[in-house]
RNA sequence: GCCCUCGUAGCUCAGUGGAUAGAGCACCUCUCUCCUAAAGAGGAUGCGUAGGUUCGAUUCCUACCGAGGGCGCCA
């Protein structure tokens, strides 16, 4: 790869004139084009410590570069306060095209950064008490997009949905289906959204509440979650838990560390002891356990069954309870590394200009299936990914109709459309693609083709900052504008028609590689890519 | 009061410590006898405030202002 042979040479560089090259040689691609292809900093980063002039460090590093450039390097300059540009040849990005096309949609922006890890990750996780509301389907959205780019990086990844089966919200959730269907008084914050209505009526009348309205949700939140394209791996239900006796031993296991203490007739565990601003009960006076016992014992077994890191996926409104889990996963003896959780800002709806309440025990409720069932899953999940998780997403559900088709997802999707409608105008031309081998790739030097083949070398460097980052909207972003980079190359080079022979063959060798970074964003944000619009 | 996230163009948002901060929408012009005009080209305005660290800060740190969320022997 380009970026390694440029970092090689500054190194060799750094060494020629004295200095001894940092671990990180840092390179860029700058924003403006007169700057460069790639630019370093390493004069700067280094002129300091080792009592040289940032300028005339990169003077001296740009001699020693230029005289033996390095691949493809047509020379190097030194810039603004000491920056070291590369001006590269086109040759550079017509390897890149090789590069695209030899590895394939399988392969190319494929990363080994997990090393086969095994990563749990949960998410969505939303009580089985009701359908899931529109906000909801950020977290499926999300969820889902990291997993696949985790899939990518080399990491095996293992979806899972947490079922707050037992307890108390269950309880009121089966009263409030009894009373409705019975006509009798709803319970003291019962449910009361127009779905317990329907679900009564359909309920069979010697039907457990609890349990019949149990599996009517599950099944409705998989359909849903399905409607979106996410589906998962496991349903772990929290009351086999209770069940199998994993939240006795968890209890005893936690008693064994010396990390549980009694007091005023309930059981604590100390989460001070692992950086929680205050210890937290785990069993009530009652004998009951809190919601963070079972918590705990969820995690316990999700890393009994062998995964090496478990993610999880929350509203930013548990964000209080992030610090009395971690401390319990660490009191059981897990590096605090090893859970790691992220916190999503809530989704805010609006409806009719007004914001529209998020409770299934409220009454309005904007379901997801019906968002899906009028925009599409395609638009509802770039929708979701668009943006960053850390900021607060706003729906107004009126736009989001109205505008569909002002959606970027269109955007995109209509680039990948005119790809295939080349390939069909070629098909019907009788042209055929020759072996790339046989193809004069250095055909391609219109900007707009450049800018195309530099758009999709930057995919495995997005890739890896996107998983780093946990953040899918970085391949939203990119996929935005590997679209605008093609919309560009399509208006102004034709593939077919009044162009040379051999210019056709390296055209459409080019779209053959757009289509391939389409193929591999798109299927990492999930969203399809149709062949035509 | 304490904790978390956010504050970038009229609006919605991008922006791995770099050079002259970018898209989309909206508004105004152009461009189809030729691969889909769901497209392309051109046009104005912006990093909440004040300090600090740094060769260099929209980015990191501190304080303040503003928005949202969280601080139970609830789930």
């Amino acid at each position: 790869m380009i970026r390694d042979s440029l970092a090689t040479a500054l190194r060799a560089a750094l060494t020629e004139v004295g200095i001894e090259p940092p671990a990180e040689i840092h390179l860029e691609r700058p924003s403006r084009r007169e700057h460069g292809d790639w630019s370093s900093n390493v004069a700067m980063a280094t002129a300091k410590n080792n009592g040289r002039i940032p300028r005339d460090l990169a003077g001296e590093l740009v001699a020693v570069l230029n005289a033996s450039p390095p691949a493809h390097v047509e020379r190097a300059e030194i810039a603004g306060p000491g920056f070291v540009n590369f001006q590269l040849r086109e040759t550079w990005l017509h390897d890149v095209l090789a590069e695209v096309i030899d590895a394939g949609e399988a392969n190319y922006a494929r990363l080994d950064i997990g090393g086969g890890k095994a990563v749990n990750v949960e998410f969505v996780s939303a009580n089985p008490t009701g359908p899931l509301h529109a906000g909801g389907g950020r977290w499926a959205a999300f969820g889902d997009a990291l997993c696949r780019i985790l899939e990518r990086t080399g990491h095996v990844v293992h979806r899972e949905y947490y079922l707050n089966d037992r307890g108390v919200q269950m309880g009121l959730f089966g009263a409030s289906l009894a009373a409705r269907q019975a006509g009798t008084d709803m319970p003291e914050n019962g449910y009361v959204g127009e779905y317990i209505k329907e679900w009564a009526a359909e309920m069979p009348a010697d039907a457990d509440p609890a349990a019949w309205g149990y599996e009517r949700a599950k099944s409705e939140l998989r359909e849903s979650l399905a409607g979106v394209g996410v589906e998962f791996d496991t349903w772990f239900s929290e009351q086999s838990l209770a069940d199998s006796g994993a939240i006795d031993a968890t209890l005893a296991d936690l008693r064994a560390k010396g990390v549980v203490f009694e007091e005023d007739g309930a059981v604590w565990l100390r989460t001070t002891d692992f950086g929680d601003d205050k210890d937290r009960v785990i069993v009530k006076s009652d004998g009951e356990p809190t919601y963070l016992l079972p918590d705990i014992a969820y995690h316990r077994d999700k890393f009994a069954r062998g995964f090496d890191l478990l993610i999880d996926i929350w509203g930013a409104d548990h964000h209080g309870y992030v610090s009395r889990l971690k401390a319990g996963v660490q009191a059981l003896g897990h590096a605090p590394a090893d859970l790691e959780i992220i916190l999503g800002q809530l989704v805010v709806l609006i409806k009719n200009g007004e914001e529209v309440r998020l409770s299934k025990r409220a009454g309005e409720l904007v379901l997801l299936e019906d968002l899906v069932a009028s925009v599409g899953a395609d638009v509802a999940r770039l929708t979701f990914l668009l943006q960053s998780l850390d900021t607060r997403q706003t729906i107004d559900l009126d736009l989001i109709t109205a505008q569909s088709n002002e959606n970027p997802v269109f955007y995109v999707q209509y680039a990948n459309a005119r790809i295939h409608s080349i390939g069909r105008k070629a098909a019907e031309a009788g042209i055929t693609r020759a072996p790339l081998p046989e193809v004069d790739l250095t055909l391609l030097v219109h900007e707009r083709e450049l800018d195309l083949l530099r758009k999709l070398s930057e995919l495995p460097e997005v890739v890896a900052i996107a998983c780093a980052d946990r953040a899918p909207h970085k391949v939203t972003t990119w996929v935005r504008e590997l679209a605008d980079r093609f919309h560009g190359f399509y208006h102004d080079c034709y593939v077919i028609g009044d162009v040379p022979p051999e210019l056709t063959q390296a055209r459409l060798w080019l779209v053959e590689s757009a289509q391939i970074g389409f193929g591999i964003g798109l299927d990492l944000l999930g969203v399809s890519a149709p062949e035509a619009m």
